[in-house]
RNA sequence: UCCACCGUAGCUCAGUGGUAGAGCAAUCGGCUGUUAACCGAUCGGUCGUAGGUUCGAAUCCUACCGGUGGAGCCA
C-alpha cells in the first residue's frame, strides 16, 4: 500500500511503500540505516542483511545521498527513533540515482547554502521553517475568515506609493512609469469602504539597500483594514490575531519547533492583551536605561527597539509617535495634534517591529492639507482623496511582516531562511 | 551608502616570510542498532583577481572583485 511518512502511524505492523529521497545513511557489514524523507516528514529505514536478498542489501549500502526511491517495508514502533516509528525494509526500487549532492550532513557557510537554496530547502531545518510559515498563513486566513473579513488583493503594479520616503522599484508600464507595490494599504482603505473589514496577503518590494537580519527586498505582508474601527479597536484586533497565530503554531507545529530547538515557553507567553507604552514614555524609559543618543521627535533605532522590548515579557505596542516621523495618512491625536494615533508592535528577543498600524485620517480637508505638506500631486493620488468625499468613516488598519513573524515564531536568526527564495541585496538567484 | 571582519581542496577551516595541511564529502575495504555513526586506505589545490616588496609570498603592501556581521531606513 502506498502511503506517506506523515501517515505511517496509521499503518503500524503493515507493509507500506513510500516514495522518498535518501537524506543520509549509516551502514555496517550486516545492517544499514537509511534516513529517508518524502516531503511530509523524515523516517529511518532499517535494512538487515539476513532479511533481504543480497542485491537489495548491496543497493542499500551503496545508495548515494538524495537518490529517489520507492521503499517497501513494515512499519514498526521503535523508541530508538526520534519519530517513534521505523520501517523494516523488504524491498528497494531506485527511481533516480543522485551523484555528488553538494549539501552534505556537515556544516556549510551562508553563501554556499544561499547559492544552493533550491536544494537547501530539502534539509530538515529549512523544511521545518517552511512548515511553520505555511501554518502562519493558514492561521491568518482562518482568523480573518472567522471574524468576518473579506480577502481583497491589491495590485502589485502601481502608479503611486503609500509612503514616498522609501525607495521603490521602477518599471515600465508600456509608455508610463510604474512601481512595484511597497504596500497595498491605500487600496485596502478603498476596499474597507466597500466591504467593511478586509485583509490582504501579498508580496511587497522595497528597493532599500538594507543589509540586516530583519530585512528582505521582497517580503510578504498581511494588511487588514477595518471601517468603523478606531485606533483602540485596531490594537485589540492586532493582539488577538498575533496571539492566535502563536497558539496555532504551538498546536500544529510541535515537531517543527522541536527540530528548530525553539524555546516553546516564549511562544506560550504570546497571549493577549499585550503591554502598551506611549512614545513619550518609551523615550523616558530609554533615558532611564542610559540611552542619551535619542531625543523626542526622533525615530527609534534597532538598539532602542530592543531595549524597550527587553523591559516586557510579551510583545509590546509603542503608541502615539510624533506626526513628523510617521506616514502622511495617520490621524492626529484629538488632544495632541503633534502625535498620531498609531502603534508599532515590537516582538521580544530582538525580532524587531512586526506590525505597524494606525487610525487613518478620515477628514477631507485635513487630508488635502497633508497632500500639500507632502507635495503629493497628480492623478495617482486623486482617487485616494475621493475616499474622504463619499461617506468617509473612521477606519484603522495595520501591516504585519510575515517573514519577521516566521523568524520570531521559529526562533531563527535571519529572515532569509523564512522565505523559500529570498531576494536580498545582491542576490536575485536562485 | 558607511564601519568591521573574511576569501586556501567539492564543503568547513588551520597554516602569519622558507617544499600546501586536517576533518567532512567522493571512491575502495571493515564493522549487527547507527543518530552530523565509527575504523583503515585512496582521490582531491593557478591559496579571489591584478600589480608591488623580497633571494624567496597563501603569509607583507596597494587596488579591484566577492562574501559575512552591523548601522541607517523599514515590516
Amino acid at each position: 500500500m502506498k502511503t506517506t511518512i506523515s501517515q505511517v502511524s496509521e499503518h503500524v505492523n503493515q507493509e507500506v511503500t513510500i516514495g522518498s529521497w535518501l537524506a543520509n545513511k549509516r551502514s555496517s557489514g550486516k545492517i544499514a540505516f537509511l534516513q529517508l524523507r518524502d516531503g511530509t516528514g523524515f523516517i529511518q529505514g532499517v535494512v538487515v542483511k539476513a532479511e533481504v536478498d543480497e542485491e537489495t542489501f548491496q543497493l542499500a549500502k551503496n545508495m548515494t545521498q538524495e537518490t529517489s526511491l520507492y521503499i517497501t517495508g513494515t512499519v514498526v514502533e521503535d523508541t530508538r527513533s526520534p519519530f517513534g516509528y521505523e520501517l523494516q525494509v523488504k524491498q528497494l526500487e531506485v527511481i533516480h540515482e543522485s551523484s555528488d549532492y553538494p549539501i552534505t550532513p556537515k556544516e556549510h557557510g551562508t553563501e554556499f547554502l544561499m547559492d544552493h537554496r533550491h536544494l537547501w530547502l530539502r534539509s530538515k531545518k529549512q523544511h521545518a521553517i517552511m512548515k511553520i510559515r505555511n501554518d502562519i498563513i493558514r492561521a491568518t486566513y482562518e482568523y480573518f475568515n472567522q471574524n468576518g473579513y473579506v480577502k481583497i488583493d491589491p495590485p502589485i503594479l502601481t502608479g503611486a506609493s503609500a509612503e514616498g520616503t522609501t525607495e521603490l522599484f521602477h518599471t515600465k508600464y508600456f509608455d508610463e512609469e510604474a512601481y512595484l507595490s511597497q504596500s497595498g494599504q491605500l487600496y485596502m482603505e478603498a476596499a474597507a469602504m466597500a466591504f467593511g473589514k478586509v485583509f490582504s496577503f501579498g508580496p511587497t518590494f522595497r528597493a532599500e539597500k538594507s543589509k540586516t537580519r530583519r530585512h528582505l527586498i521582497e517580503f510578504w505582508m498581511i494588511e487588514p483594514e477595518m471601517a468603523f474601527m478606531d485606533h483602540e479597536d485596531s490594537l485589540i484586533v492586532q493582539e488577538e490575531y498575533v496571539s492566535y497565530i502563536a497558539q496555532s503554531v504551538l498546536k500544529n507545529c510541535r515537531l517543527e519547533l522541536d527540530v528548530l530547538e525553539r524555546d516553546v515557553s516564549k511562544l506560550e507567553n504570546i497571549q493577549a492583551p499585550f503591554p502598551r507604552i506611549t512614545y513619550d514614555d518609551a523615550i523616558k524609559l530609554l533615558k532611564e536605561k542610559g540611552y542619551d543618543d535619542i531625543e523626542w521627535g526622533e525615530d527609534f533605532g534597532a538598539p532602542h527597539e530592543t531595549a524597550i522590548a527587553e523591559s516586557f515579557d510579551k510583545p509590546v505596542f509603542i503608541t502615539e509617535y510624533p506626526a513628523n516621523i510617521k506616514a502622511f495618512y495617520m490621524k492626529p491625536h484629538p488632544e495632541r495634534p503633534e502625535v498620531v494615533l498609531c502603534a508599532d508592535l515590537i516582538a521580544p528577543e530582538g525580532y524587531g517591529e512586526i506590525i505597524g498600524g494606525s487610525q487613518r485620517i478620515d477628514d477631507l480637508h485635513l487630508m488635502e492639507q497633508r497632500y500639500k505638506e507632502h507635495h503629493l500631486t497628480g492623478d495617482a493620488y486623486e482617487w485616494y482623496l475621493e475616499l474622504r468625499k463619499y461617506g468617509s468613516v473612521p477606519h484603522s488598519g495595520f501591516g504585519l511582516g510575515l517573514e519577521r513573524t516566521v523568524a520570531w515564531m521559529s526562533g531563527v536568526e535571519h529572515v532569509r531562511e523564512t522565505i523559500p527564495f529570498p531576494r536580498l541585496l545582491n542576490r536575485l538567484y536562485p
